[in-house]
DNA sequence: TGTACATCAGTGAACGCGCGTTCACTGATGTAC
DNA sequence: TGTACATCAGTGAACGCGCGTTCACTGATGTAC
């Protein structure tokens, strides 16, 4: 309980069992102290990871100098260098469930498919803007790692066949299993692009214009592909 | 000129500088001996990234034994262990130049656009299939190395600039450079789509059907787009 | 045709550097009586 | 209210492992006369 970090939403299809599996990898403080270095190492390596370096390149010995801690007091509160990561993955996604669940309720409303696919690509393009860094070194680490890239597949899942239930209210005619081939491409395509985006770009930069016109190349590209594909 | 491995396509916009570059990695054989140890290690590299696995989890060590040489040999021939990647690297775009300049040539025929984006896609789709390994490991690199980055930035430039080319030519009222764009756009789609497979899949796997319907997909989309932006 | 010398190439044990992790020690907080 | 003890927490020098790289030595190939 006391381990989750600042936000505290429901726990979801993903963080169902994460009280136990945060275990694994943090020791739950005990005491305000330890609490607090626990917090000043989470938030030191966001603002490491945000620069767009890669949790490799990050030492251990500069992160707990960018915290204001030791290494022995790191090593008391986490099981190794990548629960750490693990961590922040995992709080990552945690609101990324939630906000899957906002994307549902509002996709239920009686809005035209554009403004739907529109409010839904901007969306994942701003989050994606706001958590550069992290999801960069997140996704550099799916490569390699099976648990990271498992956690990515479960909230792709989790969307995706959220957005098939909607649209499947909307065309009860189509075919459930193609619906979900149509959603599961749109959704690629989104966030393939935004993943390409993440390994070209070096650090966050602000080009709100680019990010604009990325917005309207998707909406076009992504509403146009469904409106072929949903009869 | 002897550094060349293999194919030897003519040397375009990415191999022009080749020759000098290819120099600083690797040591130009002088006796078909060593023409043929540094073949070896290049296959070994070939096989051994073919796996699915990454060039950094991929040791020295490891490498010469599957090439069946020694650790100077390696240190003889190349600058580093990375150079090794380089060469791979370089070789590999350079056929992609070719490619990308016969896929020009295809597309000044007179074939409607779906045909078009047909044979693009099938063809991406099948190289990403043969080339699995190395991809993935490129793309990983792309990470962290900027000149690997470059290199692919380099080669997408050229792509695009080719595809831009012809669909100026069908469409002479649409003004350049939203016609780039569009182009742009229906490169990152095509290739962000591809690259998000490399990630999440760790070793090639035959799936056949899951490639039809990714071409068939893919086709729909980015012909869906283009067609609305091609006025 | 043979000999001497230079250069190219191969070998693998040993080196050394970086970096994650440990551990002995000190200090702070909580608890029992 | 104070003392004694236990547990929690912090510190940072030292450890050790992995892995890329070097280097002294041996062997092969080419060249000059």
């Amino acid at each position: 309980m006391s381990t989750e970090t600042r936000t505290n939403p429901d726990p979801g299809v993903l963080s169902k069992t994460s009280p136990d599996v945060v275990l694994q990898w943090a020791k739950p403080p005990q005491q305000e102290r330890s609490q607090n270095t626990h917090d000043r190492l989470i938030e030191a390596a966001e603002r490491l990871v945000g620069g767009g370096r890669s949790w490799s390149d990050i030492g251990v010995q500069e992160l707990v100098k960018e915290a204001g801690t030791s290494v022995g007091a790191f090593y008391n509160r986490f099981r190794d260098k990548d629960a750490l990561l693990h961590i922040l993955q995992i709080s990552l996604y945690q609101e990324g469930e939630v906000t899957a669940a906002n994307a549902h309720a509002l996709a239920a409303l009686d809005v035209p498919l554009e403004a739907l696919v529109r409010a839904f690509v901007s969306l994942a393009v701003q989050v994606y803007r706001q958590q550069h860094g992290i999801r960069r070194a997140l996704l550099l680490e799916m490569f390699t790692n099976r648990q990271f890239r498992d956690r990515a597949v479960a909230l792709s899942k989790l969307t995706c066949e959220g957005l098939c239930d909607v649209l499947h209210q909307r065309h009860p005619a189509i075919d459930r299993a193609t619906l979900r081939t149509s959603v599961d491409v749109a959704h690629r395509i989104i966030y393939g692009t935004l993943d390409q985006n993440l390994m070209y770009e070096d650090a966050p930069t602000d080009h709100v214009l680019a990010d604009s016109t990325m917005i309207e190349e998707l909406v076009v590209a992504v509403h146009a592909y469904l409106e072929r594909r949903l009869i």
